[in-house]
DNA sequence: TATTCCTGTAACTATAATAGTTACAACAGG
DNA sequence: CCTGTTGTAACTATTATAGTTACAGGAATA
């Protein structure tokens, strides 16, 4: 199972689209939401933020999107957080001495890749505003 | 990223598959292919056998597969070595007093089945015999 | 200006997952 | 017996993840 950090970057990017309160909106307020640190959540802002999805001013509480919530995928988050494009991991180093230690990575890679496709058409398909639109 | 247990299932499974000289068959052999510890392969093939895609015998040499390549999805071998059914974590205990909080949880499950679903469509689409096919 | 509240970030710690390793009991077959 | 093998427990090393402490610096305001 991967971290939980694509789920959290929902439940910011979520609680910023519907917190009208930008004086509430501090990374305290969030992480009390999210049950973690501030830090935990201003690391992740931070990541966000570099990826475009939103801005900040030192010193000032409140975030702001950047991005429509249905215009922006959950691809386009899973991407900002630097999400493996490789849902498994290949083992390194098999022996190209035998016939299939030779090529199972390759062959693996390409098995992956379409499990990966699949995947990446459900990230895309579904907006931030979908998820919104759950929550109420 | 997930781990690379399932690489190296499909690995031993496909070696068990395509050596026909049983003796030659030891865990160090399969090791040596997979490039890990004897004992690694030992414990993984203790739980493909616990779930009855092989049988060994204790003391002496050769696995034999139980389903044959063409029966055998990738989906099943994700299931036998227990791979999760939920690919990303989700945060725990998420603050219930926060109306996002309160159900992120259950948004976050719907959109992660949706694209297990897709996963796993693609995992049973595929069998050890198509693995076997790309190794030639 | 001093105070307070906030962000941004570095550095450290704790925990858990993963894989690798050592060790050894038990079985098979010469 | 002796050798080579499986099956398993137990331990270690490494890494990823998340949580935490600490603090510099911006912004607003009394």
């Amino acid at each position: 199972m991967v971290n939980s950090r694509f789920s959290v970057a929902i439940h910011i990017l979520s609680l910023i689209a519907t917190t009208s309160d930008k004086s509430q909106l501090t990374s305290d307020f969030i992480a009390g939401s999210v049950n973690t640190n501030p830090v935990v959540v201003r690391r992740m802002i931070g990541v966000l933020k570099k990826a475009g999805l939103l801005t900040s001013q030192s010193g000032i509480a409140g975030y702001d999107l950047l991005v429509e919530p249905k215009d922006l995928t959950l691809l386009a988050i899973y991407h900002a957080i630097d999400g493996p494009e490789q849902l498994f991991a290949i083992h390194d180093e098999p022996n190209p001495a035998c016939s299939v230690g030779r090529k199972i990575q390759h062959t693996l890679e390409g098995v992956y890749t379409s499990v990966w496709y699949a995947m990446k058409e459900q990230l895309q398909a579904q907006t931030l505003q979908d998820v919104l639109d759950q929550l109420r």
